[in-house]
DNA sequence: GTCTATATTAGGATAGAC
DNA sequence: GTCTATCCTAATATAGAC
């Protein structure tokens, strides 16, 4: 369970942030280890002598983003946020998604070819919905959320759900835009399912949130 | 745009069946020619007489899918719903997607490596968001469902989204579940996104709803 | 229409010299 | 650690006999 430091060689390092870049643009699928030699211009064999295959690859860039996600998602639990700073929580998560974004496109091939990987992904995805339960059942105490018996879990869920799939959803329906104004939008609709839980006086966060929202669209 | 009755072969029809029931249990990129030709006992210079790979295969499938998706979609259209109608509905289209599920998973692979697929699919996901919009617009107009400015839209949205990420989640989130259940389940979620809009005196078909569900679940 | 046999590739993997 | 050269395999694709 602790994470020993370790130090990776360079090459190594470079392999591996070699990797995340064309996997993320090209997609993981149509980025064979030859090609990831040839852009690095190392050779296949000097490629394979430090990691045995682009799955042993894939596997380490998960334990990456694993670490840095379970961090982010603990924030809260360290020190509880204000109300405002909920909206930089969604915004903050959603960046480290998009770093990795390769992994959520072709989700279903990665996982039933790197079978190690699967559990690991399931139980990430389930600390994500439980820390959304938190945030909900924080805000439902103090008063600015009201949810029917059943209902706060089912939300809990789906905004893990909508996290998962949101920028796979984009490219669908024609996606354009930046990588800015993809994750505001992935904030925004986000936000759009928890709004009508809001109680009558937390109508001024309405207004603030507006605020927030308009701001970060034209930063 | 017109569908002339193109009668098929026996061969090539039994190549699609089992084409298609491989894909949906191995997953496509799990399926070569050579297993479909194997799992029908003939040749796979046989198969390519018929097909001329694995991509025209998914291509006629496709068009067979987008057939049946849009008559169902259309029904409500030709024939205005019941309230009550209006769930079982959402089990008809959830059973077609099932149906064609290989498609879902591995969406992104299955379009970008076959380029005339992703404007089709495209639309048909729009013609999805389409028809959700306006039964939501109908429940609106009957006093049913209460919207402020926007929601409706990114609801449906929502909704289009949901059909095609559920069967992928579930599967994330340790599946398990018969496919009656996966589907039923699915409603379920879809029609708890609904219920925040409920104005007060639909209450009744709350209780109506409950009932479906619990009668769905045990049948 | 169907078969057998063979060709073509592309990607994954290793051996051995430097 | 790095390179070159080579091999293995699985999947796609075609040719030609029946």
């Amino acid at each position: 369970m602790s994470n020993p430091p370790k130090p990776r060689s360079k090459t190594k390092d470079k392999i591996l942030r070699t990797s995340l870049a064309l996997f993320n643009n090209e997609g993981e699928i149509n980025v064979s280890s030859v090609d990831i030699a040839a852009v690095m211009g190392i050779s296949p064999g000097n490629l394979y002598y430090h990691y045995k295959g682009k799955d042993v690859i894939i596997e380490e860039l998960f334990s990456d983003f694993e670490t840095e996600l379970r961090q982010v998602l603990a924030a809260p639990i360290n020190k509880p946020l204000a109300i405002e700073d909920n909206w930089i929580f969604l915004y903050i998560i959603f960046e480290e998604i998009f770093d990795f974004r390769f992994f959520y496109y072709n989700l279903t091939s990665i996982l039933d070819r790197i079978p190690n990987l699967k559990p690991k992904f399931s139980r990430l995805l389930a600390l994500k919905a439980n820390t959304f339960m938190g945030l909900l059942k924080k805000l439902e105490n103090e008063n600015h959320l009201f949810f029917n018996p059943g209902e706060q879990d089912v939300l809990a869920e789906r905004l893990a759900a909508h996290f998962t799939y949101w920028l796979s959803y984009c490219d669908l329906r024609g996606g354009a835009g930046s990588s800015k104004s993809l994750i505001h939008e992935g904030v925004y609709a986000a936000l759009s399912q928890i709004t009508p839980y809001w109680g009558e006086d937390s109508e001024p966060y309405a207004a603030l949130l507006k605020d927030f929202l308009d701001e970060q669209k034209t930063a």
